[in-house]
DNA sequence: TTGTAGGCGTTATCAC
DNA sequence: GTGATAACGCCTACAA
């Protein structure tokens, strides 16, 4: 079955080659009545450009990266998901790999030279790790960042994020409303920036004026895991003076908080309070529902792609995207009694 | 930068290029000396071959598809992880796709249209469709099925399972031995061929002879998701003359079913036993963690990826694979009392 | 605004 | 065994 080429479709429209090639990628300098002949040549024929000879011939490769070492699986799907509606809208693919920890920036080259795509998109944490972003500046592959590092000043790399800061003060804000002033916190990894502002924003509203009296900042650390938020909750709630709130960097932890709290019978929401960040789908799971903040992953994601194919295309994009992210209120959280 | 190609390796190992292309590609016909040349040149060049070429000259892609439309993430991600390692290890890479639900069938023949692959991964529940298999076979694109449905007799499309008749009786088998003897099963979809064979195999376990008195089989319908278990499970604890034991087909069900006993306040191992299937990392999320089969997915997929490789490249490959499964016994299952 | 030659980096076909 | 030479399907000059 020899496949359809374009001469095909040339002469089906009755006219060049170069004129089809030129309608296929909306370039000017074509008559509207040629146009729409090659359209409909294109439709008859129900001609598909072969992707190998576009990307061989120098053109866009009609493929994009996603780079991920994020541990949770949900987090991953969700944005995969997101970058997959775009790239279908765009008529582009996706190709997903998992980077290894042992040396990133090796892997990252021998990637891009095994195979040629029209941009990566980084989900956290890769896409703080310098030595990837090394090697992808190094051979000028156009890449966009999900929720990375706060930039330099005058750093303009392609991102989308949330604002980390801002959602972690609201909550604690919230938590504050329901009348808590032992909130703790349990942090995120040291190197894991969103994380960072997460507890920065939570210690900006523990601090600030008038949020009523015998607040104190207690932040401990996690890494993320549904296990390490157990450890760290074992020990908040096996303290003498426990928190009548915790609020966990993600929801994972928060979980693992929700896990210590019923290993050592503790209510929760009416003896303890929990709140975690990212409303992954568990977190509808356990009961009671655990309050969080929703950032919007997918969209995130989706607008990632777009942005990296505009890019490709030569479009004028917005270098800076954020999106907003919502406080879930469920049944993890309720006043201080 | 112009790219190195293999006329780059030719000249440096002094051969002729088709001589270097026959190397790269393992075909026979070439002496040893001039095979060991070339590759001393590959390595000093540290030459790619470019994969766009390759494609579009007839020969192989190097691209792995794999397509699902699963709605657990865990599941997925695990599978695209077994896959992954597959394609790394062989020079392959991975191209995913989610199905949606209206015309899979449409979208194949597009999807193979525009991105040309050397095969298939399809895992439940897309393995199944009898669209999806009609638009790959019209286009004799070769797949490999994970934990597919039953073959017909003479039926021999390559597969990758595990045998879930028999696990799931094992599982009941086990629960019998703690004493249990009203096991109820909630079932997957129906049209989860898997989940089908679990359902017979828990039946078979408890109508076998010689299994105790007092059995009754309860199997009540769920569709793999966390609030059908939830749903089940509330009913079946709410009925007059409750089970001992719940087991479910999937874990996600199972992880339903706990928050139900929870939330009516049945201490579990206690007073239920709670049993899963699939080993999801869920499954030690909760407490008690949660007694269930584990399939080695990944290794399923990896297989699965070995297997379409073999048959890519012309090798004899087994055509129906069967890995071995295992009980997982946690804290969710213990004695009747 | 449209069409013609040439090349992208491989593999495949045939001679030698 | 080894090596010229022609595809593969498209795009980018350049010319008309």
């Amino acid at each position: 079955v020899a496949s359809i080429t374009i001469y095909d479709v040339a002469r089906e429209a009755g006219v060049s080659m170069k004129t089809v090639s030129r309608v296929l990628n909306g370039e000017p300098h074509v008559r509207q009545a040629l146009r729409e002949r090659v359209h409909k040549a294109v439709e008859t024929l129900n001609y598909k450009p072969n992707p190998s000879a576009r990307a061989l011939a120098g053109a866009r490769t009609y493929l994009l990266g996603l780079y991920y070492n994020n541990p949770s699986p949900e987090y991953v799907s969700q944005i995969q998901y997101g970058v997959m509606q775009a790239c279908r809208k765009a008529g582009y693919h996706l190709m997903v790999e998992e980077l290894r920890t042992e040396n990133v920036g090796a892997q990252v080259a021998d990637l891009q030279e095994t195979v040629r795509t029209d941009g990566v998109i980084l989900s956290p944490p890769v896409c703080d790790d310098p030595e990837v972003l090394a090697a992808l500046d190094a051979r000028r592959v156009s890449y966009v960042r999900i929720a990375p590092a706060p930039d330099q000043p005058n750093d303009c790399r392609p991102r989308v994020s949330i604002d980390d800061w801002r959602a972690a003060y609201e909550m604690t804000a919230y938590l504050q409303s329901l009348g808590h002033r032992r909130i703790a916190f349990i942090a995120g990894p040291a190197d894991h920036a969103a994380a960072a502002r997460r507890c920065d924003g939570y210690r900006a509203a523990m601090q600030r004026e008038g949020a009523g009296s015998g607040e104190e900042v207690a932040v401990v650390r996690g890494d993320f895991s549904f296990r390490s938020g157990q450890e760290q909750g074992e020990i908040l709630l096996g303290a003498t003076r426990r928190p009548t709130a915790i609020f966990a960097a993600n929801d994972d932890m928060a979980l693992g908080v929700m896990a210590a709290a019923q290993k050592l019978q503790v209510a929760v929401p009416s003896a303890l309070s929990v709140a975690g960040f990212d409303d992954t789908p568990s977190a509808q799971v356990v009961w009671p529902q655990l309050t969080t903040v929703r950032q919007p992953i997918t969209d995130m994601a989706a607008t990632a792609a777009e942005m990296l194919i505009g890019l490709a295309t030569g479009q004028e994009v917005e270098l800076d995207r954020q999106l907003d992210f919502s406080l879930v209120v469920r049944g993890s959280t309720g006043f201080v009694t």
